[in-house]
DNA sequence: CCGCAATCGTCCTCCTCGGACGGTACGGCT
DNA sequence: AGCCGTACCGTCCGAGGAGGACGATTGCGG
């Protein structure tokens, strides 16, 4: 039983399995792509391998299906759960990074042709209503008081987080990022 | 001069030298520490093993120092100016992704103790000030009207999103969430 | 009963990560 | 001048992440 490096990958297995009960990779797939996968991607692959060092470390149990399809069931074990337990209650160690590729492109646009920006922040704004619509949608089919659902509050940061970069892109197109701060410095 | 998969560290590499002319590793590893690096962590030995891959492409070009202190000086080609030039223009591929452990350590508090969202909430406001304090410091360096700098927009679009998660933060330790949801409904 | 599409699992290769380590330059002290 | 500490700079390496290719299984419609 080696001890390992725990990514935050490892803990989105454990977390997974610790909140749905034993789980196959499949099934983690799925729960990740509907809930933490939206902002953070973790790839399917992952999710295979993962529970693989998770077991060889003690944190989880495994079972496999000896018919049909070659399937492994993963549970969690009290060391697993008090892993997971104290990486949550210990304070957090880095900042969140925010990896967006469009911000980037901005960044270098003196590079590029004079209208690239223009495009650039015309495709972000869709791109961002477009997803914001999606979330709204979601939230919505939780009846009229759902931010206190523990299952949508970090939907909740999400769409804070998208509100707030749709704000940031908007006023880029407008040529008004001063007004930007303006508003920014009021609702603080 | 094989073809390589370009990935976004291949475009702040070829990014940074296009903007600053001819570089040494380290010269990147600044210049992406105070701007770009600030939301999207680039690990420095990826600066200097990046520029090689890229030099095998065609995309630039090295000059070895001699003496002293063995030190290569890397300048981006006509090929190199296309190809970044031809990313910013082009479509963006891919959704932002927001890598927050808080987040994480949210989304599984349930099976953490009941008073770690409350101490979690707290580190997370007062990580954000800080972050804020810092990047308005540094923005206030340029001047009454800094937003179109363009060196600077990149932290306006950090800054604003370190708001909108200041305020996640907040509301959700008030207990506020349904608060937080109505004000961003009246400011979009 | 067959074929086809959706579902599910594994593998492979290249890249990312981040820390360890070692070399180089420079200023201060004796 | 020579020594030493420290900041500066470059390379390496092992583990993990990314994501696409591919193969197997299942169930459904014909």
């Amino acid at each position: 039983m080696p001890a390992v490096r725990l990514s935050p990958t490892s803990y989105v297995v454990l977390g997974m399995i610790a909140l749905r009960g034993p789980s196959t990779p499949y099934d983690l797939k799925r729960a990740v792509g509907h809930s933490v996968g939206y902002f953070w991607h973790f790839p399917h692959a992952q999710l295979y391998s993962e529970p693989e060092r998770l077991t060889a470390a003690g944190l989880l149990t495994c079972e496999t299906e000896t018919e049909g399809r070659r399937r492994k069931t993963y549970s969690i074990t009290p060391a697993g759960t008090e892993a997971l337990q104290s990486w949550i209650a210990e304070p957090s160690d880095s900042h969140f990074q925010i990896r967006d590729p469009a911000e980037l492109k901005l960044f270098f646009n003196e590079v590029g042709a004079p209208d690239d920006v223009a495009r650039l922040a015309k495709g972000q704004i869709e791109r961002h209503e477009e997803r914001i619509a999606l979330y709204e949608s979601m939230v919505a089919r939780f009846g009229p008081e759902p931010a206190d659902n523990p299952r949508l509050i970090t939907l909740e940061l999400g769409l804070e987080v998208e509100y707030a970069t749709l704000r940031f892109w908007r006023a880029l197109a407008a040529g008004d990022l001063a007004g930007l701060r303006r508003r920014r410095g009021e609702s603080a």
